[in-house]
DNA sequence: GCATTAATTGGTC
DNA sequence: GACCAATTAATGC
């Protein structure tokens, strides 16, 4: 049953570099030796500074990357969702893992090992290039965030979290965005405290810009917080 | 139902 | 804005 959970033919996941290379005839039978498994809520499936295991590929699900600083504070990386890929870093120039990986709700991942990887990015080189594209995107991405964490303060990288998760995850017919994150887990995206990401989620309540169910933010107004931040978007 | 964990609030440096 | 303490809410077993 376990071999079961991700088939790549019947997948969904059109947004998936392997989904997308699937018509090449090459990649059928890399597919075929690809591992996929659970990864249960809150449980890591990377471990930062263990041995690359090759690439994962989230089925269906959430999941968070993590770089783990000096005093236990973490900095999430990254959030993740389906078709999403993970542990491309260090691929090829690096034997470890630089960033841990977690399942933020019950996850369906597909792992790819190194030599299947190789052998893909040696033989079919329309994957190499979108991986390519990929990594361009990713650099500029990872750029932006260096210019965000240098310039916003707290409360506008909050409200710059929420704008990326409402975008990313979207928001549900109740006004809630759909994805869980802990308090704790919003602090580290801000690069703050617990405490400090919770006061500015009570301002921004007080304010009526947003509404919270238990875990679950909604925005109220969207256009009020992304003007709030608009100074900062110049690209 | 109890026990551990998460969220919140207030205060100090 | 971080760190600590106290209280309350939520969740796991």
């Amino acid at each position: 049953m376990k071999e079961e959970l991700a088939i790549c033919d019947t997948c969904a996941n059109e947004n998936c570099f392997i989904k997308k290379h699937l018509h090449l005839e090459q990649m059928k039978q890399y597919v075929s030796k690809k591992h996929s498994f659970v990864c249960k809520k809150s449980q890591p499936f990377i471990i930062e500074g263990a041995p690359l295991q090759g690439l994962y590929f989230i089925c269906k699900g959430k999941a968070k990357t993590v770089k783990t600083g000096i005093n236990g504070r973490e900095q999430i990386v990254r959030l993740t969702t389906n078709g999403d890929t993970i542990g491309f870093r260090g691929f090829g120039t690096s034997k470890r893992y630089l960033i841990g990986a977690y399942a933020l709700e019950d996850t369906i991942l597909c792992n790819f090992s190194n030599e299947t990887m190789m052998d893909i990015l040696k033989n079919v080189p329309e994957f190499t290039y979108a991986l390519m594209l990929f990594y361009a995107d990713e650099l500029n991405k990872s750029e932006n965030n260096i210019r965000k964490i240098a310039h916003m303060n707290v409360r506008e990288r909050v409200i710059d979290l929420l704008l990326y998760i409402h975008k990313k995850f979207g928001q549900n017919n109740n006004g809630l965005i759909e994805i869980e994150l802990s308090r704790k887990e919003i602090a580290d995206f801000a690069g703050t405290t617990e405490e400090q990401a919770i006061r500015i989620l009570s301002s921004l309540k007080k304010e009526d810009l947003i509404k919270t169910v238990g875990k679950r933010i909604g925005l109220l107004s969207p256009s009020k917080l992304q003007s709030e931040i608009m100074e900062h978007k110049y690209f």
